[in-house]
DNA sequence: CTGCCTGCAAACGATTTGCACCAGC
DNA sequence: GCTGGTGCAAATCGTTTGCAGGCAG
């Protein structure tokens, strides 16, 4: 699938589900969903900013977190936790892990067909899972080969 | 081993990892590091504050982040991502992993040992795997008995 | 002594909210 | 026309920082 259909089809998606929770489709909405699928990354709400604004200039900051919300509300994307400061979102899609780079924040997709059916807990407390994803910690290329002799400098 | 073991052992290694670091020993950094070894669950800076001030009145805020990050630092603490917004820390420990509520953000510990040795992916990116853990994500008993019938509130 | 640590208050960055107005259905 | 969405600015929340003492080594 190109990324154009890839595009295309989650937009769809976003049409149906808006529908489904009776909330209007908006072009405002269309802008941060395709925005967010044309990363392949974790942008964060300010660079989500900064990509809708290359097409619908007047779009304020309160109102791309105001979206962003919906569309993690209505399933469409995941809000993704990082240890840094600013929340990190991406689309929802096959189930994949994160490779996160504890020197410079940076985070990478992992897709493993092998981690992808873990034999889930029976969990005694009766809590219901419904989705999983493995954060995997350690240092990046970059990062790894900075830090040969430093034992830690700040 | 006894809370009051634990306890012990927590702060013996304290001092001697702050030794290491040549950090000064402060009761401030005790008395952090025993509030978290005391909670069960993984307290935001604020609740830590709270549970210091019991025996330390005039402890700062600034000086409980300032001491958490410190722990972090040197690798007594683990800060934990949450989707939620403040940070959580939690003390070194044993491999585990987390369930957390997308109702009420409620985090839970769970020890797995059929969890504990996943064959790590062999990335081809040179990515430095140094460890990992698993979020569970899903709905909490009260909670999963609160959304029943409700499709979404707000 | 000297350097790191602390308390306080102010600064900061990310996110949320109140309000007036506008657009989808 | 009513409901919910948007832009703007102000408020809020979590966290960090600058500075003047204080205390551990």
């Amino acid at each position: 699938m190109s990324q154009a259909d890839r595009t295309a089809a989650k937009v769809e998606q976003l049409e149906r589900n808006c529908h489904q929770h009776g909330l209007p489709m908006t072009a405002q909405r269309r802008e941060v969903l395709q925005a967010l699928v044309l990363r392949l990354d974790h942008p964060t709400a300010d660079q989500v900013l900064d990509d809708v604004r290359k097409r619908l200039p007047e779009i304020s900051r309160a109102t791309v977190f105001r979206v962003l919300e919906t569309l993690v509300r209505i399933g469409i994307v995941r809000k993704v936790c990082h240890p840094g400061s600013a929340a990190r979102y991406e689309v929802e899609g096959r189930r994949h892990h994160h490779l996160v780079c504890t020197g410079c924040e940076k985070m990478i997709d992992l897709e493993d067909p092998t981690l992808d059916h873990l034999s889930l807990p029976g969990v005694g407390s009766g809590f219901h899972i419904q989705d999983y994803s493995i954060q995997f910690v350690g240092l990046c290329t970059t990062c790894a080969r900075k830090q040969k002799g430093h034992v830690r400098s700040s």
